[in-house]
DNA sequence: ACGTAACTGA
DNA sequence: TCAGTTACGT
């Protein structure tokens, strides 16, 4: 028997806005522990980890473990049917292959539940090491967000470069090249608007913009974004989610053929 | 050497937006006057006329006289990646083909810059004389807009007459006919609502409301709008960018084979 | 600001 | 004829 209530809807709602774009279907794991996803996007190439702690829902009932295969864009539409204020409660019987969501209006005067087929999913569940990282950069997510997009616009690619003065994201194009730099800023009145920058070595990636803007839809789920870089690792773009986890998003470098992309 | 810095970058955001409908290349020309553009639309019938005093910028160094060649999308699309309260400098080396945008963050936090090939492209640089008007209406921009908008879903063409009392829009199309009229009206409290008319002769002519409708593009920058009319003449529609200078649309009017059109 | 719809160029 | 681009409406 699964029960799993959250009182903050909107949360789960926002979840699934962030990855349904990168993935179509995926398992879904429940441990004692937590809610958690690990899958790959369709085209095999970044990779999407999730992690709802048992600690972040109001009630937590997971009497085994329990895979359940689900399609995000079927979540996604019947979470669209859930108001932002209600609370979400995750249902499963034991051997069953449905679940059930149920939300509720915070006045309760509404309780509408959703049933819904589970799926047989295949999927490698992928140990993910914990690395030590050249430079990890704290920043506003939505300027992380505004930057992918602006420079998606002029190229494909996105060389990110970090050094002990601040985070460089350059890319080029037909229509010409362009660079923006952020400074290292921890003085801000407000630490959600630092930006702030970890580095034992200095380190310049390049990775693919399509992923970057997909990875920002997660944004909305919290005000900083991390980003862990190593030369010849994939890099992690996480997202936290208070109280609860986080939401990371793993991209392999691009080889760069062509070294000159790389020079300021 | 080029370097041209405006602190109110949003102003040339306007400023391309307003233009990059009717011109997809044009030479931007520097001199220690300013920075302007003359330039026709696509088609040979519109003329727009750009003039930035260099009084109007923060710091304006222009050592000799430069024409450079540039794709309106191009810029407009790097200028879609400066923030609205961006600091914009505009930078070009002698002799050099490229042109540098770079936008700083009000915090100075943010550093971007963007290089652009620049083009060749040939232009007539018509000289325009200054000619007196029978008539020139000044009336509020949005109030402009909205009249052209409005009378583009019935007809292509819009008759505008003047007389002392006011000014009249009017077209024609399958479904009936449509005319606007507005009333000099000075009494207003706050000036930039007034309409005001100040006429020698009375006029009508006959424009294509497609291009009025690009020109009203321009309405962002100024509050009231300026429209300039003689027979035989393009009309002249003006707006004032405030502290630099203005952008001015010019449109020959269209002989009419059907009088009937003139007629209340 | 986004999505759609119409137009133009290939 | 199709696809890309551009303009308009929500």
């Amino acid at each position: 028997m699964l029960e799993l209530r959250l009182v903050q809807g909107s949360l789960l709602k926002k979840v699934m806005e962030a990855i349904k774009d990168l993935v179509t279907d995926a398992n879904f794991d429940c441990s004692a522990t937590g809610f958690s996803l690990q899958a790959m996007d369709s085209s095999h190439v970044a990779l999407v980890s999730l992690l709802l702690r048992s600690e972040g829902f109001e009630h937590y009932r997971c009497d085994r473990n329990l895979s359940m295969g689900m399609n995000l864009n079927n979540i996604s539409k019947m979470l669209k049917c859930a108001g932002n204020d209600d609370i979400i409660t995750l249902k499963a019987d034991d051997g069953s292959d449905t679940v059930t969501f149920m939300f509720e209006s915070p006045t309760q005067d509404k309780i509408a539940d959703f049933e819904m087929k589970l799926m047989d999913i295949e999927s490698e569940h992928l140990g993910i090491p914990e690395a030590e990282y050249h430079a990890i950069v704290r920043m506003p997510s939505s300027e992380f967000a505004r930057i992918c997009k602006d420079l998606s616009s002029i190229g494909d690619t996105v060389v990110i470069s970090v050094t002990k003065e601040g985070v460089k994201f350059s890319t080029r194009g037909d229509i010409g090249t362009a660079n923006v730099v952020c400074r290292q800023n921890t003085t801000v009145d407000k630490p959600e608007e630092a930006t702030i920058i970890e580095m034992n070595e200095p380190v310049s990636l390049t990775f693919a913009l399509r992923y970057m803007n997909s990875f920002t839809k997660a944004s909305p789920l919290s005000s900083t974004v991390t980003i862990s870089l190593s030369s010849e690792l994939p890099v992690v773009v996480e997202y936290k989610i208070a109280e609860m986890g986080y939401i990371r998003f793993y991209l392999a470098p691009k080889i760069e053929e062509d070294e000159e992309d790389n020079n300021s």
